[in-house]
DNA sequence: TCAGCTTACGGCTCACGTAACAATA
DNA sequence: TATTGTTACGTGAGCCGTAAGCTGA
């Protein structure tokens, strides 16, 4: 068995089982990316693939326990690598961060300029997805750390690391009838109609849990994956926004009136997740612990 | 980078670092593995072992690091020849139990006896060792098993299953003075020579650690790893013993007198433990399912 | 008919073995 | 001097690419 056997295999499956495309990415001919599945399946005893003729139609059950562990070797092999690479210049490679859009707007930027000024050389990619996306993507090393605050706890296969609690703040126009009263609570809330986040972002589930154990329904009238949008159309008058508490910026919000609101909802958690296994390169140690630090200086971010 | 090369460098590593013995190990030529480091140096950029003239002289930090991912990505590799291997026949193959000799005379027998009518064609073999070595050993994949109650906790890397729970008894001879008083306490066993198990052996940590809770120093006469050892010398009237309770055999040893102690020690936990991301055979969950079944069903070795 | 996999075959790379050399203990 | 590691070099296995043959959609 060959590691370049395992390579054909994984990118096979990656891509929907079109040799042919596999081949481009391995950049060989289509012939021998056959040859590597064939050689691989003749080694092991296995037949890895159904075929229907001669295409490839699905993965037969062994394949698809062994293609599980040729993640596990290949990822174990590029560890390898990068030990390699960290040891030589610390200072060179990429810094994959997958995350969503509240992360990457509102509490990466200040982590991510210092990490870039302490290695200038290190290039950086933000890639966005949902939580479930950032799981899959770090467990296929396709980016090297997800930071949001839901799905990560689910896979054994990740390490998480809490980094901060946060808790939502309503935002309103002025002359909301909302702010008339003194204490806000959900069933005052649940009256009007609420712009917030969309289901599976940013404590959407817990904020449906919450009305639901008080025996509310609250009136969603528009839901966004992203912060910036739910600020919009609370300005447009459509109703007021729960938020999560850090995306409020007073410079640039003070046209819209800030209320807390974690009396009435549990705190949440946002976590920094890689791949169990992973070996982490000096840098990447370092951008969790400027990530870890950073968050704990910002006002109001941890919990009481 | 190949998985040649990785397994000359476990190879020479595992050889304390000499070439020619790794490659009789591996059954080529010297020249060859030395090339095969070489090689895997030059490819990843980094030396992985220091050099005194021509001969080596310890791996680098880098090498000890590399080592480790080496040993993950080759038991990755092996991983998938055995979920194929599985797949073909399950009733072929092997099975390495690591275990102390207390499990492997007095608990395993029935295990292994009903395991092996089920798979005939499988190779059984017992590998014997100290609780450290069992654990270095399913670390290494050495064996596919390690059963024992200490040290099994301690790494991280193995998943260890509590399996059963066992004290300690006492045995001596029909007219041994202890046996007048109706209730042993700590303080009248330690008037008495004792025979028990040598340290890093079948909780004689915590037997210990009793003793010296109770300010109490034991006299221990005789310590051996192997309870037939143990009761000999009691036999022999060297002292009275203190076996584990499973060990006492009511047909073998009605010679002996037997008093429970449970009421002075803590209970002990055996467990069974492999390495964690090992795939595990369809025999050989079913060894782990016949072992903690059978444990089971034998009389007293569950607490209370 | 086209897209896509397999098979046959030739060339070439590269890993292994032999052997000579170097260096330590 | 014996043991062990490196280096040089020839050979052969095996991988890749070209190209032709199959086979579903």
């Amino acid at each position: 068995m060959d590691l370049k056997q395992l390579k054909s295999l994984i990118s096979v499956v990656e891509n929907n089982l079109n040799i042919s495309q596999a081949a481009d990415q391995l950049h060989l001919v289509q012939s021998a990316v056959s040859q590597q599945i064939s050689r691989l399946e003749e080694e092991i005893g296995v037949k890895l693939f159904n075929r229907k003729g001669k295409r490839l139609a699905g993965l037969t059950p062994v394949g698809d326990e062994i293609v599980a562990y040729a993640y596990r070797t290949l990822a174990n092999a590029n560890s390898i690598l990068e030990i390699a690479h960290d040891h030589i210049n610390e200072f060179e490679g990429m810094l994959r961060i997958g995350t969503t859009h509240t992360q990457a707007q509102y509490i990466l930027p200040p982590v991510i300029k210092a990490f870039s000024q302490e290695y200038p050389e290190v290039e950086l990619q933000i890639h966005q997805g949902t939580p479930q996306q950032l799981v899959t993507k770090a467990l296929h090393d396709e980016v090297d750390f997800a930071i949001c605050t839901e799905a990560l706890s689910e896979s054994k296969d990740l390490v998480s690391m809490p980094s901060y609690n946060w808790n939502r703040s309503l935002i309103t126009l002025k002359d909301s009838a909302l702010l008339e009263s003194d204490e806000i609570t959900l069933e005052k809330l649940s009256t009007y109609p609420i712009v917030t986040y969309v289901h599976g972002f940013t404590g959407r589930e817990v904020f449906n849990e919450t009305f639901k154990k008080a025996g509310l329904k609250p009136q969603i009238v528009l839901s966004a994956a992203d912060t910036d949008v739910i600020k919009t159309y609370v300005r447009s008058g459509m109703g007021v926004g729960v938020i999560a508490n850090m995306t409020y910026v007073t410079d640039k919000d003070s046209d819209l009136v800030l209320r807390d609101l974690s009396e009435l909802f549990p705190w949440e958690t946002t976590k920094i997740a890689y791949k169990k296994d992973k070996y982490l390169r000096r840098h990447q140690q370092r951008f969790i612990d400027l990530f870890q630090g950073s968050v704990l200086k910002q006002e109001g971010l941890v919990a009481p």
